[in-house]
RNA sequence: GGCGGGUUGGCGGAGAGGUUACGCAGCGGAUUGCAAAUCCGUGAAGACCGGUUCGAUUCCGGUACCCGCCUCCA
Protein backbone atom coordinates (compact mmCIF):
# COMPACT_ATOMS: atom_id res chain seq x y z
CA UNK A 1 0.00 0.00 0.00
CA UNK A 2 1.37 3.58 -0.68
CA UNK A 3 2.26 5.54 2.27
CA UNK A 4 -0.26 8.45 3.05
CA UNK A 5 1.95 11.80 2.91
CA UNK A 6 0.94 15.21 4.19
CA UNK A 7 2.42 18.68 3.91
CA UNK A 8 2.30 19.66 8.23
CA UNK A 9 2.14 23.09 8.14
CA UNK A 10 4.14 22.80 11.97
CA UNK A 11 7.19 21.54 10.04
CA UNK A 12 6.66 22.89 6.77
CA UNK A 13 7.72 19.68 5.10
CA UNK A 14 5.45 16.90 3.56
CA UNK A 15 5.73 14.18 5.95
CA UNK A 16 4.44 10.71 6.16
CA UNK A 17 1.43 10.08 8.19
CA UNK A 18 1.37 7.92 10.73
CA UNK A 19 -2.03 7.83 13.38
CA UNK A 20 -1.57 7.79 16.66
CA UNK A 21 -4.18 4.30 16.39
CA UNK A 22 -4.43 3.01 13.44
CA UNK A 23 -7.98 2.00 14.42
CA UNK A 24 -9.12 5.21 15.36
CA UNK A 25 -7.82 8.06 13.22
CA UNK A 26 -9.25 11.34 14.61
CA UNK A 27 -9.50 14.59 12.44
CA UNK A 28 -10.43 18.40 13.09
CA UNK A 29 -11.78 20.64 10.88
CA UNK A 30 -13.02 24.58 12.04
CA UNK A 31 -16.34 24.87 10.66
CA UNK A 32 -18.41 27.81 10.10
CA UNK A 33 -20.20 30.73 12.45
CA UNK A 34 -23.52 30.10 11.27
CA UNK A 35 -24.64 33.69 11.03
CA UNK A 36 -25.02 33.75 6.63
CA UNK A 37 -24.62 31.47 3.86
CA UNK A 38 -21.91 29.93 3.49
CA UNK A 39 -19.42 31.35 0.27
CA UNK A 40 -17.92 29.95 -1.49
CA UNK A 41 -14.27 29.74 0.03
CA UNK A 42 -16.07 27.86 2.98
CA UNK A 43 -16.36 25.15 0.70
CA UNK A 44 -12.84 24.59 0.04
CA UNK A 45 -11.83 23.27 3.16
CA UNK A 46 -14.96 21.04 3.54
CA UNK A 47 -13.88 19.29 0.48
CA UNK A 48 -10.66 19.14 0.86
CA UNK A 49 -11.50 17.88 4.46
CA UNK A 50 -13.70 15.56 2.92
CA UNK A 51 -11.62 13.71 -0.09
CA UNK A 52 -9.22 13.37 2.77
CA UNK A 53 -12.11 11.66 5.21
CA UNK A 54 -12.39 9.56 2.02
CA UNK A 55 -9.11 8.37 1.65
CA UNK A 56 -8.44 7.79 5.27
CA UNK A 57 -11.76 5.51 5.30
CA UNK A 58 -10.20 3.57 2.36
CA UNK A 59 -6.97 3.08 4.10
CA UNK A 60 -8.13 2.52 7.85
CA UNK A 61 -11.53 1.03 7.25
CA UNK A 62 -14.73 2.84 7.76
CA UNK A 63 -15.36 2.72 11.29
CA UNK A 64 -11.99 3.43 11.98
CA UNK A 65 -11.93 7.30 11.26
CA UNK A 66 -13.80 9.75 13.27
CA UNK A 67 -13.92 13.15 11.42
CA UNK A 68 -15.38 16.19 12.88
CA UNK A 69 -16.66 19.48 12.67
CA UNK A 70 -17.60 21.97 14.42
CA UNK A 71 -20.70 24.65 14.38
CA UNK A 72 -19.55 28.17 16.02
CA UNK A 73 -23.35 29.04 16.86
CA UNK A 74 -22.20 31.83 19.67
CA UNK A 75 -20.42 34.84 18.28
CA UNK A 76 -20.34 38.86 17.81
CA UNK A 77 -21.19 38.62 14.37
CA UNK A 78 -24.25 36.72 15.22
CA UNK A 79 -25.53 39.30 18.00
CA UNK A 80 -24.67 41.34 15.43
CA UNK A 81 -27.33 39.65 13.07
CA UNK A 82 -29.36 39.29 15.48
CA UNK A 83 -29.81 43.07 16.48
CA UNK A 84 -30.24 44.13 12.80
CA UNK A 85 -32.86 41.52 12.68
CA UNK A 86 -34.98 41.06 15.31
CA UNK A 87 -34.95 37.78 15.02
CA UNK A 88 -34.03 35.18 17.81
CA UNK A 89 -30.31 34.18 18.15
CA UNK A 90 -31.74 30.38 18.36
CA UNK A 91 -33.80 31.15 15.01
CA UNK A 92 -30.87 32.39 12.87
CA UNK A 93 -28.55 29.57 13.77
CA UNK A 94 -30.90 27.04 13.78
CA UNK A 95 -31.61 28.30 10.09
CA UNK A 96 -28.14 29.01 9.18
CA UNK A 97 -26.74 25.24 9.89
CA UNK A 98 -29.49 23.99 8.00
CA UNK A 99 -28.55 25.79 5.38
CA UNK A 100 -24.88 25.01 5.91
CA UNK A 101 -25.75 20.89 5.70
CA UNK A 102 -27.57 21.39 2.27
CA UNK A 103 -25.16 23.43 0.56
CA UNK A 104 -22.40 20.98 1.30
CA UNK A 105 -24.23 17.98 0.83
CA UNK A 106 -25.43 19.34 -2.37
CA UNK A 107 -21.15 19.44 -3.49
CA UNK A 108 -21.13 15.39 -2.43
CA UNK A 109 -19.74 16.18 0.92
CA UNK A 110 -20.31 13.60 3.78
CA UNK A 111 -21.24 14.64 7.20
CA UNK A 112 -18.79 14.16 9.73
CA UNK A 113 -18.84 12.05 12.32
CA UNK A 114 -19.54 14.31 14.61
CA UNK A 115 -20.46 18.46 14.51
CA UNK A 116 -20.52 19.53 18.08
CA UNK A 117 -22.28 23.33 18.63
CA UNK A 118 -20.22 25.26 20.55
CA UNK A 119 -22.84 26.41 23.10
CA UNK A 120 -23.51 22.93 23.67
CA UNK A 121 -19.77 22.73 25.22
CA UNK A 122 -19.77 25.85 27.36
CA UNK A 123 -19.05 23.78 30.43
CA UNK A 124 -15.85 22.46 28.80
CA UNK A 125 -14.56 25.67 28.34
CA UNK A 126 -14.92 27.24 31.39
CA UNK A 127 -13.38 23.77 32.91
CA UNK A 128 -10.12 24.65 30.58
CA UNK A 129 -9.98 28.33 31.46
CA UNK A 130 -9.98 27.75 35.28
CA UNK A 131 -7.30 24.82 34.32
CA UNK A 132 -5.57 27.67 32.39
CA UNK A 133 -5.94 30.25 35.33
CA UNK A 134 -4.82 27.37 37.87
CA UNK A 135 -1.49 26.34 35.82
CA UNK A 136 -0.66 30.30 35.58
CA UNK A 137 -0.91 30.94 31.80
CA UNK A 138 -4.13 33.13 32.12
CA UNK A 139 -5.40 35.76 34.57
CA UNK A 140 -8.83 37.95 35.10
CA UNK A 141 -8.55 41.29 34.57
CA UNK A 142 -11.77 43.62 34.20
CA UNK A 143 -14.54 40.57 34.11
CA UNK A 144 -12.13 39.36 31.29
CA UNK A 145 -10.09 36.06 31.45
CA UNK A 146 -6.92 36.75 29.11
CA UNK A 147 -4.65 34.17 27.64
CA UNK A 148 -0.84 35.39 28.90
CA UNK A 149 1.45 34.35 25.87
CA UNK A 150 4.16 34.88 28.11
CA UNK A 151 3.79 32.07 29.56
CA UNK A 152 4.15 29.50 26.24
CA UNK A 153 7.10 29.37 25.05
CA UNK A 154 6.02 27.61 21.91
CA UNK A 155 3.37 30.43 21.54
CA UNK A 156 4.24 31.40 17.36
CA UNK A 157 5.67 27.83 16.68
CA UNK A 158 2.69 27.21 14.28
CA UNK A 159 2.55 30.21 12.15
CA UNK A 160 6.23 30.94 11.98
CA UNK A 161 6.60 34.16 14.09
CA UNK A 162 7.72 35.28 16.77
CA UNK A 163 5.78 37.54 19.87
CA UNK A 164 8.42 40.29 19.74
CA UNK A 165 7.66 40.61 16.21
CA UNK A 166 4.41 40.47 15.74
CA UNK A 167 4.48 43.33 18.41
CA UNK A 168 6.98 45.62 16.32
CA UNK A 169 4.24 44.98 13.57
CA UNK A 170 2.07 47.40 16.17
CA UNK A 171 -1.14 46.02 14.54
CA UNK A 172 -2.82 44.76 17.52
CA UNK A 173 -5.35 46.04 19.95
CA UNK A 174 -3.74 47.11 22.94
CA UNK A 175 -6.06 46.81 25.61
CA UNK A 176 -5.16 48.65 29.08
CA UNK A 177 -6.41 45.39 30.73
CA UNK A 178 -3.85 43.07 28.97
CA UNK A 179 -0.34 42.59 30.67
CA UNK A 180 1.31 42.06 26.96
CA UNK A 181 -0.35 43.06 23.64
CA UNK A 182 -0.27 39.64 22.09
CA UNK A 183 -2.26 38.94 25.21
CA UNK A 184 -5.86 37.27 23.68
CA UNK A 185 -9.43 36.88 25.38
CA UNK A 186 -10.61 33.59 26.33
CA UNK A 187 -13.83 34.69 28.35
CA UNK A 188 -15.29 38.37 28.43
CA UNK A 189 -18.17 39.95 30.17
CA UNK A 190 -22.01 40.04 28.46
CA UNK A 191 -24.33 42.80 28.62
CA UNK A 192 -27.89 42.06 29.94
CA UNK A 193 -28.72 42.00 26.09
CA UNK A 194 -26.24 39.49 24.98
CA UNK A 195 -25.99 35.91 25.22
CA UNK A 196 -24.46 34.70 28.66
CA UNK A 197 -23.57 32.34 30.84
CA UNK A 198 -22.26 32.00 34.73
CA UNK A 199 -19.05 31.38 35.25
CA UNK A 200 -16.19 31.85 38.59
CA UNK A 201 -15.47 35.45 36.25
CA UNK A 202 -19.41 36.72 36.27
CA UNK A 203 -22.05 36.23 33.11
CA UNK A 204 -20.16 36.11 30.30
CA UNK A 205 -19.17 33.75 26.96
CA UNK A 206 -16.27 32.60 25.70
CA UNK A 207 -14.32 34.47 23.26
CA UNK A 208 -12.70 33.23 19.40
CA UNK A 209 -10.70 30.11 19.84
CA UNK A 210 -11.62 28.19 23.28
CA UNK A 211 -14.44 26.80 22.07
CA UNK A 212 -11.90 24.11 19.52
CA UNK A 213 -10.06 23.78 22.35
CA UNK A 214 -12.09 22.52 24.41
CA UNK A 215 -14.69 20.44 22.11
CA UNK A 216 -11.81 18.64 20.37
CA UNK A 217 -10.65 17.47 23.68
CA UNK A 218 -14.25 16.44 25.15
CA UNK A 219 -14.25 14.39 21.63
CA UNK A 220 -10.77 13.07 20.59
CA UNK A 221 -8.59 13.82 23.87
CA UNK A 222 -5.51 15.73 24.79
CA UNK A 223 -4.06 13.95 21.36
CA UNK A 224 -5.41 13.79 17.57
CA UNK A 225 -3.92 13.13 14.25
CA UNK A 226 -5.07 16.01 12.28
CA UNK A 227 -6.59 19.53 12.38
CA UNK A 228 -7.09 21.78 9.72
CA UNK A 229 -8.94 24.94 8.11
CA UNK A 230 -8.27 27.64 5.81
CA UNK A 231 -4.96 29.27 5.76
CA UNK A 232 -6.12 32.28 7.19
CA UNK A 233 -6.78 30.35 10.38
CA UNK A 234 -3.20 29.88 10.99
CA UNK A 235 -2.73 32.88 12.50
CA UNK A 236 -4.04 33.61 15.05
CA UNK A 237 -7.00 31.07 15.49
CA UNK A 238 -5.36 27.76 15.74
CA UNK A 239 -1.72 29.37 17.25
CA UNK A 240 -4.14 29.88 19.78
CA UNK A 241 -5.75 26.96 20.08
CA UNK A 242 -2.50 25.08 20.12
CA UNK A 243 -1.10 27.37 23.41
CA UNK A 244 -4.24 26.85 25.32
CA UNK A 245 -4.73 23.07 24.49
CA UNK A 246 -0.48 22.49 25.10
CA UNK A 247 -0.88 24.44 28.22
CA UNK A 248 -4.29 23.13 29.73
CA UNK A 249 -3.57 19.76 28.54
CA UNK A 250 0.65 19.63 29.26
CA UNK A 251 0.22 15.96 28.90
CA UNK A 252 -0.84 15.62 25.47
CA UNK A 253 0.13 16.91 21.75
CA UNK A 254 -2.44 18.51 20.79
CA UNK A 255 -3.23 18.13 16.56
CA UNK A 256 -0.19 16.54 15.50
CA UNK A 257 -0.66 17.37 11.97
CA UNK A 258 -1.99 20.81 10.60
CA UNK A 259 -3.41 20.48 7.23
CA UNK A 260 -4.03 24.31 5.64
CA UNK A 261 -5.60 25.10 2.35
CA UNK A 262 -4.53 28.03 0.38
CA UNK A 263 -7.30 30.37 -0.27
CA UNK A 264 -10.16 30.89 -3.24
CA UNK A 265 -9.69 33.91 -5.52
CA UNK A 266 -12.27 35.83 -7.88
CA UNK A 267 -10.56 37.47 -10.52
CA UNK A 268 -6.95 36.70 -9.13
CA UNK A 269 -7.93 38.55 -5.52
CA UNK A 270 -8.79 36.51 -2.51
CA UNK A 271 -12.26 36.67 -1.83
CA UNK A 272 -13.55 38.44 1.56
CA UNK A 273 -16.13 39.81 2.86
CA UNK A 274 -14.90 43.46 3.41
CA UNK A 275 -14.30 43.56 -0.23
CA UNK A 276 -17.18 42.56 -1.04
CA UNK A 277 -16.42 40.19 -3.83
CA UNK A 278 -17.91 37.11 -2.75
CA UNK A 279 -20.20 34.96 -3.61
CA UNK A 280 -22.44 31.97 -1.94
CA UNK A 281 -22.47 28.27 -2.61
CA UNK A 282 -26.07 28.97 -2.92
CA UNK A 283 -25.99 31.51 -5.78
CA UNK A 284 -23.76 29.05 -7.42
CA UNK A 285 -26.55 26.23 -7.70
CA UNK A 286 -29.04 28.86 -8.33
CA UNK A 287 -27.22 30.05 -11.22
CA UNK A 288 -27.59 26.11 -12.41
CA UNK A 289 -24.32 25.10 -11.67
CA UNK A 290 -24.54 21.45 -10.78
CA UNK A 291 -22.97 20.41 -7.41
CA UNK A 292 -21.14 18.16 -8.62
CA UNK A 293 -19.38 20.21 -11.26
CA UNK A 294 -18.66 23.07 -9.06
CA UNK A 295 -17.14 20.04 -7.05
CA UNK A 296 -14.94 19.28 -9.79
CA UNK A 297 -13.59 22.55 -10.54
CA UNK A 298 -12.68 22.35 -6.52
CA UNK A 299 -10.40 19.64 -7.33
CA UNK A 300 -9.05 20.56 -10.64
CA UNK A 301 -6.33 22.68 -7.92
CA UNK A 302 -4.25 21.00 -5.69
CA UNK A 303 -5.59 22.52 -2.17
CA UNK A 304 -1.99 24.10 -1.04
CA UNK A 305 -2.40 26.24 -4.06
CA UNK A 306 -4.50 29.59 -4.79
CA UNK A 307 -7.17 28.65 -6.96
CA UNK A 308 -9.36 31.06 -9.28
CA UNK A 309 -13.08 30.31 -9.61
CA UNK A 310 -14.25 30.98 -13.24
CA UNK A 311 -17.14 29.65 -15.69
CA UNK A 312 -14.39 28.53 -17.93
CA UNK A 313 -13.66 25.93 -15.50
CA UNK A 314 -16.65 25.01 -15.04
CA UNK A 315 -17.70 24.40 -18.65
CA UNK A 316 -14.74 22.07 -18.52
CA UNK A 317 -15.50 20.32 -15.51
CA UNK A 318 -19.72 19.71 -16.73
CA UNK A 319 -18.13 18.33 -20.36
CA UNK A 320 -15.34 15.88 -18.65
CA UNK A 321 -18.57 14.62 -15.99
CA UNK A 322 -21.09 14.18 -19.13
CA UNK A 323 -18.60 11.95 -20.53
CA UNK A 324 -17.40 10.30 -17.83
CA UNK A 325 -21.25 9.79 -16.54
CA UNK A 326 -22.15 8.11 -20.05
CA UNK A 327 -19.04 5.57 -19.79
CA UNK A 328 -19.56 4.43 -16.44
CA UNK A 329 -23.74 4.54 -16.79
CA UNK A 330 -24.95 1.32 -15.64
CA UNK A 331 -21.54 -0.13 -14.93
CA UNK A 332 -20.87 -1.35 -11.25
CA UNK A 333 -18.10 -0.21 -9.46
CA UNK A 334 -15.53 -2.02 -8.32
CA UNK A 335 -12.29 -1.15 -6.33
CA UNK A 336 -10.05 1.82 -6.79
CA UNK A 337 -7.37 2.25 -8.71
CA UNK A 338 -3.94 2.09 -7.49
CA UNK A 339 -2.64 5.16 -9.15
CA UNK A 340 -5.89 7.12 -8.15
CA UNK A 341 -5.54 6.03 -4.43
CA UNK A 342 -1.38 7.22 -4.73
CA UNK A 343 -1.96 10.32 -6.66
CA UNK A 344 -3.98 11.32 -3.49
CA UNK A 345 -1.87 9.58 -1.21
CA UNK A 346 0.83 12.01 -2.18
CA UNK A 347 -0.45 14.87 -0.30
CA UNK A 348 -4.17 14.63 -1.42
CA UNK A 349 -3.15 15.46 -5.09
CA UNK A 350 -6.55 15.87 -6.50
CA UNK A 351 -5.48 16.96 -9.97
CA UNK A 352 -3.09 13.75 -10.38
CA UNK A 353 -6.00 11.73 -9.41
CA UNK A 354 -7.90 13.40 -12.15
CA UNK A 355 -5.62 12.59 -14.35
CA UNK A 356 -5.14 9.00 -13.45
CA UNK A 357 -9.09 9.10 -13.96
CA UNK A 358 -8.54 10.34 -17.54
CA UNK A 359 -6.26 7.43 -17.92
CA UNK A 360 -8.74 5.06 -16.60
CA UNK A 361 -11.58 6.35 -19.20
CA UNK A 362 -9.09 6.30 -22.24
CA UNK A 363 -7.93 2.50 -21.18
CA UNK A 364 -12.00 1.74 -21.09
CA UNK A 365 -11.82 0.17 -17.30
CA UNK A 366 -14.97 2.22 -16.19
CA UNK A 367 -15.94 0.09 -13.24
CA UNK A 368 -12.49 1.11 -11.67
CA UNK A 369 -13.59 4.44 -13.32
CA UNK A 370 -16.45 4.82 -11.11
CA UNK A 371 -14.80 3.46 -7.97
CA UNK A 372 -12.18 5.45 -8.40
CA UNK A 373 -13.97 8.74 -8.85
CA UNK A 374 -15.93 7.90 -6.06
CA UNK A 375 -12.74 8.06 -3.34
CA UNK A 376 -13.05 11.88 -4.98
CA UNK A 377 -17.11 12.09 -4.08
CA UNK A 378 -17.29 12.61 -7.83
CA UNK A 379 -19.51 10.26 -10.38
CA UNK A 380 -21.91 9.28 -6.80
CA UNK A 381 -25.58 7.96 -7.61
CA UNK A 382 -27.19 10.33 -6.17
CA UNK A 383 -25.09 13.07 -7.47
CA UNK A 384 -26.02 12.65 -11.24
CA UNK A 385 -29.56 14.11 -11.49
CA UNK A 386 -28.08 17.25 -13.22
CA UNK A 387 -27.63 15.35 -16.44
CA UNK A 388 -30.89 13.31 -16.17
CA UNK A 389 -32.89 17.09 -15.34
CA UNK A 390 -34.99 19.24 -18.20
CA UNK A 391 -37.28 18.30 -20.49
CA UNK A 392 -37.63 15.29 -22.45
CA UNK A 393 -37.07 16.16 -26.65
CA UNK A 394 -38.04 13.02 -27.75
CA UNK A 395 -40.13 13.97 -29.83
CA UNK A 396 -38.04 16.55 -31.78
CA UNK A 397 -36.01 13.69 -32.03
CA UNK A 398 -38.25 11.54 -33.62
CA UNK A 399 -39.64 14.61 -35.72
CA UNK A 400 -36.32 14.65 -37.19
CA UNK A 401 -35.59 11.08 -37.69
CA UNK A 402 -38.66 11.17 -39.86
CA UNK A 403 -37.66 14.31 -41.64
CA UNK A 404 -34.40 12.71 -42.67
CA UNK A 405 -35.59 9.44 -43.72
CA UNK A 406 -37.80 12.00 -46.23
CA UNK A 407 -34.62 13.97 -46.99
CA UNK A 408 -32.80 10.89 -47.93
CA UNK A 409 -35.33 10.06 -50.36
CA UNK A 410 -35.95 13.70 -51.65
CA UNK A 411 -32.45 14.94 -51.54
CA UNK A 412 -33.75 18.24 -49.95
CA UNK A 413 -32.14 18.38 -46.53
CA UNK A 414 -33.28 22.32 -46.06
CA UNK A 415 -36.20 20.96 -43.49
CA UNK A 416 -33.67 18.51 -41.98
CA UNK A 417 -31.20 21.66 -41.39
CA UNK A 418 -33.77 24.10 -40.36
CA UNK A 419 -35.19 21.98 -37.73
CA UNK A 420 -31.33 21.08 -36.47
CA UNK A 421 -29.87 24.56 -36.27
CA UNK A 422 -33.39 25.35 -34.57
CA UNK A 423 -32.59 23.37 -32.13
CA UNK A 424 -28.63 23.77 -31.70
CA UNK A 425 -29.53 27.68 -31.31
CA UNK A 426 -31.45 26.72 -28.24
CA UNK A 427 -29.01 24.88 -26.66
CA UNK A 428 -30.05 21.50 -27.28
CA UNK A 429 -27.55 18.52 -28.52
CA UNK A 430 -28.17 16.73 -31.60
CA UNK A 431 -26.76 13.83 -33.00
CA UNK A 432 -27.70 11.94 -35.91
CA UNK A 433 -26.15 8.57 -37.27
CA UNK A 434 -26.95 5.59 -39.17
CA UNK A 435 -28.35 3.69 -36.09
CA UNK A 436 -30.81 6.74 -35.15
CA UNK A 437 -31.18 10.20 -33.51
CA UNK A 438 -30.95 11.17 -30.73
CA UNK A 439 -32.03 14.97 -29.19
CA UNK A 440 -30.79 16.20 -25.50
CA UNK A 441 -30.61 19.06 -23.57
CA UNK A 442 -26.74 20.35 -23.67
CA UNK A 443 -25.12 23.16 -22.10
CA UNK A 444 -26.95 26.19 -22.06
CA UNK A 445 -29.92 24.56 -22.74
CA UNK A 446 -33.04 27.05 -22.67
CA UNK A 447 -36.73 25.58 -23.19
CA UNK A 448 -38.17 28.35 -24.15
CA UNK A 449 -36.19 28.67 -26.96
CA UNK A 450 -37.07 25.38 -29.01
CA UNK A 451 -38.72 25.66 -31.86
CA UNK A 452 -42.54 24.56 -32.46
CA UNK A 453 -43.07 21.07 -33.50
C1' G B 1 7.96 46.81 8.33
C1' G B 2 7.82 41.17 9.87
C1' C B 3 6.44 36.26 8.04
C1' G B 4 4.72 32.86 4.22
C1' G B 5 3.15 31.09 -0.85
C1' G B 6 3.51 31.60 -6.06
C1' U B 7 5.37 32.69 -11.43
C1' U B 8 4.83 25.99 -16.38
C1' G B 9 2.59 25.60 -23.62
C1' G B 10 -3.58 29.61 -26.27
C1' C B 11 -6.23 28.32 -21.34
C1' G B 12 -6.48 25.21 -16.84
C1' G B 13 -2.96 22.39 -14.21
C1' A B 14 0.58 18.12 -12.14
C1' G B 15 4.86 15.10 -11.43
C1' A B 16 9.92 14.06 -12.03
C1' G B 17 17.53 16.14 -12.02
C1' G B 18 18.00 13.07 -17.94
C1' U B 19 12.69 9.31 -21.11
C1' U B 20 4.60 11.80 -23.62
C1' A B 21 1.85 14.64 -17.54
C1' C B 22 -3.16 15.15 -18.12
C1' G B 23 -7.56 17.97 -19.64
C1' C B 24 -9.78 21.89 -22.67
C1' A B 25 -9.07 24.59 -27.09
C1' G B 26 -6.34 24.33 -32.02
C1' C B 27 -4.68 21.59 -36.33
C1' G B 28 -4.81 16.90 -39.68
C1' G B 29 -7.53 12.37 -40.64
C1' A B 30 -11.64 8.54 -40.12
C1' U B 31 -16.89 8.78 -39.75
C1' U B 32 -21.43 11.90 -41.32
C1' G B 33 -26.28 13.99 -46.63
C1' C B 34 -23.88 18.35 -43.70
C1' A B 35 -22.85 18.50 -38.66
C1' A B 36 -22.52 16.82 -33.63
C1' A B 37 -20.68 12.89 -30.73
C1' U B 38 -16.88 9.29 -31.07
C1' C B 39 -12.10 7.36 -32.62
C1' C B 40 -6.88 7.99 -34.51
C1' G B 41 -2.83 11.36 -35.04
C1' U B 42 -0.29 16.15 -33.95
C1' G B 43 2.35 21.14 -32.80
C1' A B 44 3.17 24.03 -28.40
C1' A B 45 6.04 25.30 -21.94
C1' G B 46 8.24 26.24 -17.28
C1' A B 47 9.25 35.00 -15.28
C1' C B 48 14.46 36.91 -15.47
C1' C B 49 19.90 36.53 -14.11
C1' G B 50 23.66 33.60 -12.10
C1' G B 51 25.55 28.90 -9.64
C1' U B 52 25.99 23.39 -8.82
C1' U B 53 25.93 19.22 -12.51
C1' C B 54 27.97 15.34 -17.95
C1' G B 55 22.85 17.30 -17.97
C1' A B 56 17.88 21.75 -14.54
C1' U B 57 11.74 23.62 -16.06
C1' U B 58 13.03 20.37 -11.58
C1' C B 59 18.39 21.73 -6.58
C1' C B 60 20.92 26.58 -4.63
C1' G B 61 21.41 32.12 -4.67
C1' G B 62 19.69 36.77 -6.46
C1' U B 63 16.14 40.15 -9.33
C1' A B 64 11.23 41.38 -10.95
C1' C B 65 6.18 40.80 -10.52
C1' C B 66 1.68 38.60 -8.16
C1' C B 67 -0.88 36.86 -3.81
C1' G B 68 -1.77 35.89 1.37
C1' C B 69 -1.20 36.45 6.90
C1' C B 70 0.12 40.04 10.76
C1' U B 71 -7.28 43.20 11.90
C1' C B 72 -13.51 39.88 11.49
C1' C B 73 -12.68 36.30 7.53
C1' A B 74 -11.99 29.41 5.32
Amino acid sequence: MTALRLRNTLTRKVEDFIPLDPSNVRIYLCGPTVYDRAHIGNARNVIVFDVLYRLLRQIYGEGHVNYARNFTDVDDKINARSLESGRPISEITAETTQWYLDDMGALGNLEPDHMPRATAYIGEMIAMIEALISRGHAYEAEGHVLFDVRSFAGYGKLSGRSVDDMIAGARVEVAPYKRDPMDFVLWKPSEPELPGWDSPWGRGRPGWHIECSAMSHALFGESFDIHGGGIDLQFPHHENEVAQSCCAHPEGSFARYWLHNEMLMVEGKKMSKSLGNFFTVRDLLDQGFAGEVIRFVYLMTHYTRPMDWTDTKAREAEGVLRKWRGLTAGVEATEPAAEVIAALSDDLNTAGAIAALHGLANSGDYAALKASARLLGLLEDHMGDWLKGGADLSAYADRLAALRAEAMASKDFSAVDALKSALLEAGAEVRMSKAGVEVQPGQGFDESRLPAL
